[in-house]
DNA sequence: CTGAAAGCGCTAACAA
DNA sequence: TTGTTAGCGCTTTCAG
């Protein structure tokens, strides 16, 4: 409904004295045009402040340049690192793959109005199967990202998180510590659910007993884990270690202790998860687990580039690996 | 480039037996459709799974629902409460209107690609004017949002931030502090200039002095909050009373000062800026002072949907008023 | 209430 | 190297 008319490649050929074909070839860099032709179309491109009708474009070719990135809108999310460094990622590779990026935060209930992409990124699925679905019965070529699925066929580039949870646990356990405690992340995201998983599975293999209060539920809020260490800090049995299941989150558990006047390591070892490097400015060098977000989310933007241009055809499943990362938070417990 | 066939609205005519004429307008929802031939297209649309190509559908209507939000890819974006609470806002009025939103972020040095948009809001500009420019020219309609913009002749709505520094400056001088401090915001930003001058003028008008070393330069970081409040504690001359200029700063200050043995507010008072509810659960109540990021941005996007559809014509100069929330991070200085 | 037909602005054969 | 022409999938008159 908006009213001015805009300026047409019609216009461009008109005012260059070309035909609109030879616009189109010098819009597109074709090179089969003179040069005299070239410097005519651009000019009056310029003259006119020309630019191409993106829908027409698309509708003509059939071709699509733009990605969308889907993010669940859990409440959270623009404090999560996570996101920062997906987005990170795929905008750098977008960027030198010359695609488009067009970013979508959804709860999952509203269908996705995608039919204008030439391919979707999931960043992670929570409530939103359905839209995978959906995209997937458009012959969209989709890829998720952060997320191993099973349930449905389709390709997915994910990072290992139950090792990422082992890890921890048995850095802790190789360090003498017997009470340990951790705080969760969401546990209905698949990597809040897998890093416990694998933690609680190498407290067992350790034969480390858990009380229940030792597992605070947390959600990757700074809110969740002020909770969670108040509570684990005021307990009689109060734990020698506590695995915080995101960065972001032993830092908070790191100030609470600071507030309640106990020391780090000495008094209680911390170790986080995600190596954000917020982490690199606080009172103490945080000891935590890597996850190369960056880097997946790059990956995953070279793969759906391959898919929407052929070439690539088979479905793809890839897990990567965390990593330790060792700085001053932790120690063995006192004797 | 991708190869399947897509769905499109003939094969929903062919099976519906009905023109696409028809298909058009159940899909559009107009009245005129008799009920049977209303169930009939809608079980082919079902049957089929189909949906029609946005592109076309703008190529032929010329109308356009998508709206852009652009914002300015500064390095920690996506920490801040401010880029929250615009999406949110925007996220929430797109929804009741029944407008897409396409996010876009950028440095302000590519051309932005929105000639397939109905319209842009400019989330704060920063380096990023000649992209305004651009859209104007192309006759796009455009809201400018969180900057007072006056070397451009485009519409905006903003928060009156003079005043807001006026405000923390005010309560501070009211309490009866005399050496007051403050960390800055980004200074390139307008909303971290206009906050310093307001404070400034503040400080000014109550005839306090203000050494050099009582203003530390941030950047909205917590890492630049940190490093000046270990600054400020540590100066022989330290101040009874910080204004930091994001609550997410004050924060980081309040955990430097339990750090270091320090007692909020008896030792020295905060004051922040944002209304974050972040900072409800820190270990006291911050006292801040309020900006409505949030009904700004809904508002804006209001606005832009009047222009969008021709309803508003004349340009848009609005600057909303932040306000003081008294918690318990501030008190009168020791004698 | 319905359908035929004319574009929307552009690209992609196909000729020239 | 260039222009002509036929669509891409949809909306929108305009008759019926």
């Amino acid at each position: 409904m908006s009213t001015t008319k805009r300026i047409s490649i019609k216009d461009v050929a008109r005012r260059a004295k070309v035909s609109i074909t030879t616009v189109s070839r010098v819009i597109n860099k074709l090179p089969t045009v003179n040069k005299r032709n070239v410097a005519r179309v651009e000019q009056a491109v310029a003259e006119l402040k020309y630019r191409p009708n993106v829908s027409a474009q698309r509708l003509a070719s059939g071709s699509n340049n733009t990605i969308g990135l889907v993010m669940p809108g859990y409440p959270g999310i623009f404090h999560s690192f996570f996101a920062i460094e997906i987005i990170r990622g795929v905008g750098h590779a977008c960027e030198s793959l010359k695609l488009d990026m067009v970013f979508h935060i959804t709860d999952g209930t509203n269908p996705l109005n995608t039919n204008f992409l030439g391919g979707i990124l999931f960043a992670d699925i929570i409530e939103n199967r359905k839209q995978v679905q959906e995209a997937l019965e458009q012959h969209i070529p989709c890829l998720v990202i952060n997320n191993v699925v099973q349930d449905v066929d389709v390709s997915y580039i994910a990072i290992n998180n139950i090792k990422g949870g082992k890890i921890a646990a048995d850095y802790l356990v190789g360090l003498g510590h017997k009470r340990i405690a951790t705080i969760t992340g969401n546990l209905k995201t698949q990597g809040g659910f897998d890093r416990f998983d694998g933690f609680m599975r190498g407290l067992d293999e350790a034969k480390i007993e858990t009380p229940k209060e030792y597992v605070y539920r947390g959600d990757y809020s700074r809110r969740s884990s002020r909770q969670a260490a108040e509570f684990f800090f005021s307990m009689k049995d109060r734990p020698t270690a506590i695995f915080a299941q995101s960065d972001d989150m032993a830092l908070e558990v790191i100030a609470v202790a600071f507030e309640m006047g106990l020391r780090i390591p000495e008094d209680v070892s911390i170790i986080g998860f995600d190596d954000n490097p917020q982490a690199l400015y606080g009172p103490i060098g945080l000891t935590t687990v890597r996850q190369p977000i960056f880097e997946m989310a790059e990956k995953g933007v070279r793969i759906l580039h391959e898919f929407i241009n052929g070439l690539r055809e088979e479905k793809v499943q890839i897990a990567m690996d965390p990593e330790l990362v060792v700085r001053d938070s932790c120690m063995p417990p006192a004797a």
